[in-house]
DNA sequence: CGGGTAGAAAACCAGAAGGTTATGAAACCA
DNA sequence: TGGTTTCATAACCTTCTGGTTTTCTACCCG
């Protein structure tokens, strides 16, 4: 089952911190510390989100000298929205509600001039 | 900020119970303990996720006699899905690089594997 | 060599998550 | 009236999370 990705994805997404950082990877690679520059946040907590947002498959790190930079696996992503999809209908239901609404009321609208 | 909404929503998406019985609330209301049937969980336990689903805003419930009816309330997740549409050209980039690859390997004279 | 920088690892802590059992409250049924 | 069903609440337990500070390793540079 592609269960235990979709729990580690979506829980690695439900964390702010972790969603800024793939917001900024997605405009290329960085280091640990500029990725925790604009965070109010101790260096190694930043460490513990990459660290989840590893194990998650959503980032990868090279090794260059003594920085770790790190890179955007968006490739679990696509699981996520892939289940995401099959509840479209669900979220659009509201559109279709109204439409059915309006083809009732043009049915049960009689004796009007009909086209 | 939306922040608050894609963290709730993400995760509550992230337990796959939770999933499970979205995915069967989107075949229609169910009652709890209908839900909490095919699970091997105690009633409380799934009551809870219920609540959390709640929560989250994405189940609501009516009221049948003693009955507690649940339905799928499926508009967070667009906003989960529209987040995650941001990233669709970094995991479809991997294609790109894929395609990419092959041809390199097409056009290079097949030597000895660097593993 | 010695010193600074990048980052990981360890130890610790408070609080949240996810489960349990036991109990309680509403509404139906007889 | 009393019993049954449906579900929520309470109390409790264990594990996971997210943060801290402190320390350790590895690499570069002068």
């Amino acid at each position: 089952m592609g269960t235990d990705l979709l729990d580690t994805t979506f829980a690695a997404l439900a964390d702010p911190t972790r969603r800024a950082i793939l917001t900024r990877l997605a405009a290329g690679e960085a280091t640990v510390t500029e990725l925790a520059a604009p965070f109010r946040m101790s260096q190694p907590a930043i460490s513990k989100h990459l660290k989840v947002l590893e194990r998650a498959g959503l980032v990868s790190r090279g090794r260059d000298a003594q920085r770790r930079p790190c890179r955007l696996e968006a490739r679990p992503l696509k699981a996520a929205v892939d289940w995401l999809e099959g509840y479209r209908d669900y979220w659009e239901e509201s559109y279709q509600r109204l439409d059915a609404l309006l083809t009732t009321l043009r049915e049960a609208a009689p004796r009007e001039g009909e086209a």
